[in-house]
DNA sequence: AAATATAATTATTTAGAATAACCATATTTG
DNA sequence: CAAATATGGTTATTCTAAATAATTATATTT
């Protein structure tokens, strides 16, 4: 039934004939093998720039949108506020942002990249873009614009 | 020049138009967001079960590979030998497999699964699928299968 | 005016993954 | 053959990232 092949010998499985039995088939297992493998590329890629992915992210969120507030963007990114926190802390230290207290509402703060924080988020797409490339290198412009349009729709899906 | 909304107030984006930017573009958010999504639910639908991700993919790894030897499958799970140690500590004190030693090598030890382990895994493999399947309830069979293909080229061309 | 709620922040806790070190057995090599 | 080296499993430890709790300031509600 489960043999695939019968005179296989019990304990001793040669290391090339392994088999990864039905977590294959499973989507969530291999969005995270996936995820594995372009995660460090990333991090390698923007490591060049003194950036890491968090920091990146809301980079790239402030700079689409300007004014936003930490807890508005902490909602964007799916990240705890908490964690924003220091995040900005350094963005703003390395004057890649500035915070600034709005005047309608003085809890807030009103987040805007400055030049130099756009300057080294240009840099940073391109990196991210060349690594990833690299790694889409098997996939044709199509299949990869319709992996990521069919990924879309998991989370899509869900959020509804 | 960044202005989408030239008359927009400064510091004042309302919550419902915020843009993600540069950042969606990337297949690495977009793999990572839906992760997050797959991984909560995966989880949720084993704990049912008393089983965690991890155990449940040693558990899977080793009925499809009888007689495999712990470092194998940390290496075919990408996880680390230490950690496979007590996952398989766990799965031992449940029966749900067994841990012999080797005849030809004393260093090594055989892993195989109990029949108990068995009826569970099929179990978590159908809870699984139900989790999945909810999720992935937008996309026809044939684009599950095609995004599946997909992703597992991404990761295909990186082992090269 | 008092009570309640929200935003940003700080500090703390927790959980997971990676590292280092240890013992037993195998293999290699002088 | 004996000593040295390597490998497999295990344990303990460290590191890091994410989640939680608690604090202060301001706003809103009653």
């Amino acid at each position: 039934m489960d043999n695939r092949k019968p005179d296989q010998t019990v304990g001793e499985v040669g290391s090339e004939e392994l088999s990864e039995g039905t977590i294959r088939e499973f989507l969530g297992y291999n969005l995270k093998r996936a995820y594995m493998v372009l995660n460090p590329a990333t991090q390698a890629a923007l490591a060049e720039l003194d950036l890491r992915i968090p920091s990146f992210s809301c980079l790239s969120v402030i700079l689409a949108n300007p004014g936003i507030a930490p807890s508005a963007l902490a909602a964007q990114l799916s990240m705890e506020r908490s964690n924003i926190v220091v995040i900005l802390d350094e963005l703003e230290t390395r004057n890649l942002i500035s915070r600034a207290q709005m005047k309608t509402d003085r809890r807030r703060y009103s987040l805007t990249a400055t030049v130099r924080g756009r300057r080294l988020h240009d840099k940073a797409v391109e990196a991210i873009h060349r690594a990833e490339s690299h790694l889409l290198r098997g996939l044709s412009a199509d299949e990869r614009q319709l992996l990521v349009r069919l990924v879309n729709r998991i989370e899509t899906t869900t959020t509804d």
